[in-house]
DNA sequence: CGGCCTGTTGATGCGACTCAATTCAGGTGG
DNA sequence: CCACCTGAATTGAGTCGCATCAACAGGCCG
């Protein structure tokens, strides 16, 4: 798992130069970062860390998907963040409580670099511009949790949905309009617990946005049809 | 209401040491943050951003209550937090995104420490320690929104009551035992709107809480008479 | 006093979860 | 190559939590 040789630590230094969190940072230092980071993979269903387990370090996600969640008694679970190639997580874990505030489990099979709290801090330090990445990368998941807020508590599950909808249309293409196509990632189940609701409500909402002609659905793909009558739907206005 | 003297300065001073933000920063720094932070007051209800706004600065709450709130079309809000004397708001809004991403509205009169944009960011590259308790105050407040995802999503009115309540009691006495009493904040529509809910199912709420002699109510003064039966509530668990 | 705001309580309706049955797709092994 | 199993997705019927609407009581202030 550990480093091996120079190679690796190659290997390893030209990951990062792709991560918005390293950006800007020079040369030398990405190498010392490159050093402390320790690999490690994780089994497709394999759990990287568990919510309350003291927090020794933060990952970034080289391959693979995983999913960071929350679990209620009754075995009903809520996706906070689905994180992909390139995306780090569990940042937040290093500076302030001592542990984990959620579960993360990979998806399929995954490759990570592992960044120990410890040696990080003090990397942290010496390097102004990775302070202040890490504060645009942190201030950048308050938005998105707060998004997340707004929706659960004031809107309902065919507003989220169709925001839902309208951001991956955003991502994929960069702009939104009648007859653009996108997949929907893994499954069905795990897009309903990132909306707060269920594979069954899921399914009904969908199949209530083709028959209203907002969308039409084939397998895991969407295209959006009524782009103005969907942003209409997500901003959760009833009328 | 911006700096008038050398006074005014000192007063400023004398606030920022107070915060846990500016804690361990030095002496000289805290002068010049001083001089940068502009006072600006304001009156019961009135609004000190709106979201969607340019944001231009941060804010540090020298007296008064304020809160940070998003609204529906229907005009239903959320407060995503309740911000007392002492304590920073919008820091997130000065890293990344250029517009506030809620409302901030003042509960009571307010005196208030604006610290524009781009000054701090300059004096943030300079200080590591600024930059550090910057970062470990984003990592609270991030697990402050989880908490709440998690309750949104996973927990009923009852079990967010009983989880408020506990941390309440906690943060009152620093422990929660039978007996403790402690008030609760402002008016209990704003505590709905706090938990996701509104004025009607909290007072239904609060008074099967009462009937199962599980807490006492009195005007705004609650007793915890079951801390047991309490926390079995607030973990959500059913049966 | 009369307005206004907050809080309480009751009746009703809607959205979404639960439970259960069925279909379907993918993967496995005989 | 087909029978089998498993997990995902869909659909229907029933229930529950909570929001909505409405009426009313109490406290505060002009």
């Amino acid at each position: 798992m550990a480093d091996t040789g120079k190679e690796e630590a190659g290997q390893k230094k030209k990951i990062l130069r792709d991560v918005y969190l390293f950006s800007g940072v020079p040369e030398a230092d990405l190498e010392a970062l490159a050093h402390l980071a320790v690999s490690k993979a994780f089994a497709r269903q394999a759990t990287i860390f568990w919510e309350g387990r003291e927090a020794q370090g933060f990952y970034l996600l080289s391959r693979g998907y995983i999913k960071l969640m929350k679990s209620s008694p009754e075995g009903k679970e809520y996706i906070i963040r689905l994180v992909g190639p390139g995306e780090t997580f569990a940042e937040a874990a290093v500076f302030s409580d001592a542990s984990y505030p959620a579960t993360a489990m990979a998806l399929e099979d995954c490759q990570t670099l592992f960044f120990p709290k410890a040696p990080f801090l003090r990397h942290l330090a010496a390097s102004p511009t990775l302070a202040r990445n890490m504060l645009a990368t942190l201030s950048r998941l308050m938005l998105h949790l707060t998004r997340q807020l707004e929706d659960l508590s004031l809107k309902e599950v065919s507003a989220r949905l169709a925001r839902y909808l309208l951001e991956r249309c955003q991502e994929r293409h960069g702009r939104i309009e009648k007859g653009l196509a996108f997949e929907l990632p893994t499954t069905k189940t795990h897009l309903a617990a990132y909306l707060g609701t269920i594979g069954e409500t899921l399914s009904r909402t969908l199949s209530r946005l083709k028959s209203q002609g907002v969308i039409e659905v084939e397998k895991g793909r969407i295209t959006i049809t009524d782009p103005a009558v969907l942003k209409k739907i997500a901003s959760g206005k009833k009328r």
